[in-house]
RNA sequence: GGGCGGGUAGCUCAGCUGGUUAGAGCACCUCGUUUACACCGAGGGGGUCGCAGGUUCGACUCCUGUCCUGCCCA
């Protein structure tokens, strides 16, 4: 039968057939939902919205990462039998698909102002149809188990009508207002950005010294700028209030250089006398702390700078000129005209825009701002009264710092791709805000006539602004649909830590003002994905790993297995490739062991007889019990890196390497043909169980190919759970069946230890073999006296197994309370048991000596610290539980070095 | 300037609320084709946990300081 069965794990041949045939089943559905005829709304939720990638984007590692972590806590909790959404879908992307559709349109000749805004729309939709599914056809490679039929887009209708609703909600609560402030702007994309848009970095510069003059006077005041160009915006130089270099100059006129304005010199303690000359030139126009000090001195505010960021008609004769052409020439000018004092090198903080990396330009425009205060309040204190946990705990305090600091958020842009803000303008530039234009035209009539005529604002809005409603209007906010009254609230917001301003704080705020409620009740932050050295992956470094190439090599349940035990919570993790090659490996191991087990089922003989379980039935019964509960604890409490880890370790430490080994005895026993077969099926069962959220397809596949043998063979190997349809919807696993099997008594306990004791055994004579070169084939006799009857007992039903895995001669195996040490043989002692292997005339007595006094030499040591310790205050003051375990471990110790001693002796005579 | 991570074996990383002689994978050395797997098996070497103090019967784990490194905010 075996033969049947490649060799490999070839997981190029399964996982595009498993996906198709999962998502064919219906079985990314939750399995309850209200459409269901026996919808049963009493049945607990849980809910992911996806973190919706940009619908131009493609693939990367930090999907990779998503997508592991959402599918492996849909896939668990599908397995508790939760009714399990997982809501995909994909965000519009405002300025980053706009950039491409302009891109577009210049390779053929022309540009969005050319083919005007419903063209240019018609465009990007048409660009949106062709490559917005590639994002999402990658996802499904990553093997997430996702409700394809509930697939949304922000663009979509529905959830343009939610967007409208809640801006009009917003506005009639009086926490939208529109006017000329202070804002980012993007001279390149032409468009408003917010704070979180910009991003500030170091990079070398000049500081400019250079004098003011005052007027009517030859007096001048030394400044320092590092940006000259601005001083054609100046309505204020600013000193110190109590420089005292500077104190007769308070209240005078400076000139402007080369325009000759005049502005005062004003005194405000924002100045700071140590930096540059102790002098400040105020630009409110052109700098966002100028723009504060203008506020509380009413300065005027001059903007000298077009939307191009060229220098406007304030500007005099630089008027035409970019802002970098106009500093050069200005202080050209400023040079020949006296006024300059030196330059020097400075280390400049230049914004520059996050998409693009063009420099920000702070200028005064107007646009549409949300008073965010009380919506930050309401966020803060979800969080707070623990409404909302954010795993890891650390960043609740990133999150407030954030939200307690936070500025108006400025939510028009002026771009094309996006949702168009809903005020309309009428006579006199009355607003109409409404949520339909329609609306809006009713509510101009009534005021004027029906003869008005409206025209829409336009701006569409921030990106974030529509996916901050995401985890509802995916539902059908504002509809109260059958989904969004079962599925909402969701459950965790799983994404990475560098949009928790951006799309987390956002989402919090929008879900309590908008549906009264926290959007969901954890947030899962996850950390950046890094190349092996720890650098970030970037193009120009050329050090980008695409996960589809990844997936090509090793296969998806490599790569998220990888990504899901590499790292922990909100850390960074440097993928290694050969940590994926290992991941596959362990695939493969899956996938043998399952080969080996469906082979052995075929031999098992006629009747079909469930005997009590073996020792070694019982180790491996009770370890499957304490891994199914810990890995579940640890799950629960989103500790999964520890719980794949362990789990990991129980198939391959212990299931495989110790137990199947056993088995192989055990199976060509008929008494115990049965209960073994009928072990090693339900404990790889429970196995592939735990280990389906974290690799589904292989353990799918291999889930499958037992199941069917297990069924053709005999009913009676079906595992407690039974065999469902497929292993994704199958049941997680329960501790419970594996300890009532094991039999879960004092004697069961003392059975499994005994395994656990003959596997001592069995390592430390393959060690005594292999130091003294024993050809490995070589079957040996052995003695054993274990200094306890009961123990001898247990071990000598273990006979077989102990034999076969330390290559003993199973028929030369004395196994006693106590025995004489023969002649000429190598002596061990494990614990508290002293193994004898008779091996006349192969003893190099010298060698043994000195491992033996070594072993002694090492067991004094030990027995020096633990006497040292139980005669210190520990032996007082620790709990006795752990100071019981030093004493029986004194003893031990004890024991063993007599035995050691007894057999250095018999060694020399 | 403020805040938050990280610094544990050659490499990539675990190590939960302090409790045996600190673990895994890869790499390295030795051995092995035992009928599931060489994408394997067996054995072995290798770190005292950045540094310095402190608390404690006991610290990789808590506290203080310090160095290196990364990130966030201003």
């Amino acid at each position: 039968m075996s033969t049947e069965i490649a060799k490999h794990y070839d997981f190029k041949n399964v996982e595009k057939r498993l996906y198709e045939w999962w998502e064919e089943n219906g079985w990314f559905e939750p399995q309850n939902q209200p459409q269901n005829e026996n919808f049963d709304p009493d049945i607990e939720t849980f809910v992911i919205s996806i973190p919706p990638p940009n619908v131009t984007g493609s693939l990367h590692l930090g999907h990779a990462m998503f997508v592991s972590l959402e599918d492996l806590m849909i896939r668990y909790n599908r397995m508790l039998g939760k009714a399990s959404l997982w809501v995909p879908g994909t965000d519009h992307a405002g300025i980053a698909t706009q950039l491409q559709v302009e891109k577009l349109l210049r390779s053929e000749g022309t540009s969005r102002e050319e083919v005007g805004r419903e063209e240019f729309l018609r465009r990007t939709w048409e660009w949106k149809e062709k490559y917005g599914g590639e994002i999402t056809n990658q996802l499904r490679r990553l093997g997430a188990s996702c409700d394809w039929n509930r697939e949304r887009f922000t663009m979509d209708e529905g959830l343009s009508v939610a967007v409208r609703e809640a801006f009009v909600q917003l506005y009639e609560k009086g926490l939208i207002y529109r006017g000329p402030r202070l804002i980012n702007w993007s001279p390149g994309l032409k468009t408003a950005v917010s704070d979180l848009e910009v991003e500030y970095s170091e990079e070398p510069g000049t500081l400019y010294f250079f004098k003011y003059p005052i007027k009517g006077s030859d007096d001048h005041l030394p400044v320092a700028t590092t940006r000259p160009e601005t001083i054609l915006g100046d309505t204020a130089v600013a000193v110190h209030p109590d420089d005292e270099r500077y104190q007769h100059l308070i209240g005078k006129t400076a000139l402007v250089p080369m325009l000759d304005r005049e502005i005062p010199v004003i005194a405000d303690d924002y100045v700071d006398m140590e930096f540059g000359t102790g002098a400040l030139k105020i630009t409110p126009g052109h700098d966002p702390n100028d723009y504060a000090i203008g506020e509380r001195h009413n300065l005027s505010i001059i903007s000298m700078m077009d939307k191009q960021a060229k220098i406007n008609e304030n500007g005099g004769k630089y008027q035409g000129m970019d802002r970098f052409e106009a500093r050069k020439q200005l202080w050209a000018d400023m040079e020949v005209a006296g006024m300059v004092i030196e330059t020097k090198p400075h280390t400049l903080n230049v914004p520059r825009s996050q998409r693009g990396g063009e420099i920000i330009e702070p200028m005064i425009s107007t646009q549409w701002f949300v008073k965010i205060q009380g919506m930050a309040d309401a966020g803060i204190k979800a969080v707070r009264d623990g409404e909302i946990t954010i795993v890891p705990e650390r960043f609740e305090k990133v999150y407030f710092n954030w939200l307690e600091n936070i500025q108006d958020w400025c939510i028009s842009r002026q771009l094309w791709w996006g949702h168009r803000i809903p005020v309309w303008y009428g006579p006199n530039n009355t607003q109409y805000c409404a949520r339909t234009e329609a609306d809006a035209y009713a509510q101009a009539k009534a005021e004027h006539g029906d003869d008005v005529t409206l025209s829409q604002d336009d701006d569409v809005l921030d990106t974030w602004f529509s996916s901050g409603l995401w985890p509802f209007s995916t539902l059908g906010w504002p509809e109260k649909t059958p989904d969004l009254d079962y599925f909402y609230p969701t459950s965790v917001m799983e994404t990475g830590y560098d949009i928790l301003f951006f799309w987390v704080a956002r989402m919090i705020m929008s879900g309590l003002a908008y549906t009264d409620e926290a959007p969901f009740h954890t947030v899962y932050l996850h950390g950046l994905v890094r190349d092996a050295q720890g650098r970030k992956m970037s193009k120009t470094l050329g050090n980008v790993t695409d996960p589809l190439d990844v997936i090509d090599e090793f296969g998806t349940d490599a790569l998220r297995f990888t990504l899901l035990t590499g790292g922990t919570p909100g850390n960074d993790l440097n993928l290694s490739l050969e940590r994926v090659k290992a991941n596959r490996n362990f695939a493969n191991k899956l996938w043998n062991m399952s080969r080996f087990v469906i082979g052995k089922l075929d031999g098992l003989p006629q009747d079909v007889v469930f005997n009590a379980p073996t020792a070694a039935d019982q180790w491996i019964l009770t370890k499957a019990a304490k891994t199914v509960t810990d890995a579940t604890r640890l799950i629960d409490n989103y500790q999964f890196g520890q719980a794949g880890t362990i789990a990991y370790d129980f198939i391959w430490g212990d299931y495989a390497d110790w137990y199947i080994e056993t088995a192989k005895q055990q199976l060509q026993d008929p008494a115990k043909a049965w209960t073994t077969a009928r072990t090693l099926v339900s404990v790889l069962d429970m196995g592939l169980r735990l280990m389906h959220p974290y690799v589904p397809y292989v353990t799918e596949e291999v889930w499958q190919n037992l199941k069917q043998a297990s069924q053709r063979v005999s009913a009676a190997l079906e595992p407690q759970l039974g065999w469902a349809d497929a292993l994704i919807i199958a049941k997680w696993p329960e501790a419970a069946h594996f300890s009532e099997r094991a039999g879960d008594t004092a004697e069961s306990t003392a059975n499994a230890d005994a395994y656990e004791h003959m596997v001592d055994l069995v390592r430390s004579i393959r060690r005594a073999r292999a130091e003294n070169g024993v050809e490995p084939s070589r079957k040996i006799p052995a003695i054993l006296a274990t200094g306890d009857a009961a123990l001898a007992e247990r071990l000598s039903g273990l006979n077989n197994a102990l034999a076969s895995l330390a290559q003993l001669d199973a028929s030369d195996v004395t196994i006693a309370e106590s025995a004489a040490a023969p002649e000429d043989s190598i002596s061990l002692v494990v614990g508290t048991t002293a193994v004898y292997l008779p091996m006349a005339g192969l003893i190099d007595v010298a060698a043994e000596t000195e491992r033996i006094t070594k072993e002694i030499a090492n067991a004094d040591k030990q027995i020096k610290r633990l006497t040292g310790l139980l005669n210190s205050p520990f032996a007082q003051k620790a709990p006795e539980k752990v100071v019981n375990a030093e004493r029986e471990k004194l003893a031990d110790l004890q024991t063993a070095k007599t035995k050691l001693e007894a057999q250095l002796a018999a060694l020399q005579k």
